[in-house]
DNA sequence: TAAGATTGAGCTGTCAATCTTA
DNA sequence: TAAGATTGACAGCTCAATCTTA
């Protein structure tokens, strides 16, 4: 490694950790964990998403979602998600359901208890995000990083 | 949050989690966790690197550090760290020692296995971090990257 | 046989309490 | 009292095994 890439490497890595242990303390106020945070906030915007499409879930009922689609969001491993939902629920932050479609398939969905939670976190985390993070950079930067991240998650899934 | 700031947050977010667990198996064919490497390589750098102004260990030595010092280079907390080494010691790759000079302080050193373990991953590691990583990236991102996260760990540790 | 999901064992991390020495 | 370090309880994660349905 050139002094030039441990630099950025070390920079890199430093960031991630400090930042993640910054936003968790933060988060932790409102109740939820980073990965609470990121199952919940999936969960509502993600059906919505592709609610034309699907046509599933209509607007005014709680938002539900296939686990494999979860699980194949996020990046996690079903097992993962089996473990971390089963602690949710038992906090009364989501409830499982059998998919009428497929009766090997679940749904997640989340209650109203889980909706007040994610929707009082919410502002918490996205002006953590804002005052650690998005603030202290250009326009430029941003792009670069968006950039570079892609680059190297392309290259991943290639591999794989 | 704008669409550009949106998409940079994910990527960035998205890289460390894939990158992470790509390093993270490659690595374990060592027979060695993230954490452990982390450990044992803060552990053969930094004993060296400050060695003319603190004369503790000889160069012929097996590394030692105090306890304190490495926690607090590698950013973790001393309850985090003594856990680790001990799992560690379970597997002989480190030891623990009483601190001549502070009977309340104690300091690790490297096992001949440990060493031989850290020596068999670098390659390994390096390599990784290379090919999913540094070659991907041109100069010019790679100093962007570099000033963004110091950027964001100076302003966290400044709050602090 | 494969897909969707859960489970249990065991390792890793956090938090608060504790112990010893400065 | 504070500093250095450890410990125990418990939450989170991974891996392999398991169960049910397609």
């Amino acid at each position: 490694m050139s002094a030039e890439e441990e630099r950025a490497w070390r920079a890199y890595r430093r960031m991630y950790a400090t930042l993640e242990a910054q936003l968790a303390r933060e988060l932790a106020a409102t109740g939820l964990s980073m990965a609470d945070y990121t199952v919940l906030s999936d969960l509502v915007e993600l059906p919505d998403r592709d609610w034309l499409r699907r046509r599933q879930t209509p607007k005014q009922d709680l938002p539900k979602l296939r686990i494999t689609e979860l699980a194949d969001y996020m990046g996690w491993s079903q097992s993962r998600l089996s473990h971390h939902l089963a602690r949710m629920e038992r906090r009364g932050l989501v409830r499982r359901e059998k998919d009428p479609t497929d009766a090997r398939s679940a749904v997640v969905v989340l209650t109203r208890e889980g909706l007040r939670a994610i929707t009082g976190a919410t502002g918490t985390h996205m002006s953590g995000v804002r005052r650690h993070f998005l603030d202290l950079l250009t326009p430029r930067q941003l792009a670069t990083l968006a950039r570079i991240g892609e680059t190297v998650v392309a290259h991943l899934e290639e591999e794989a």
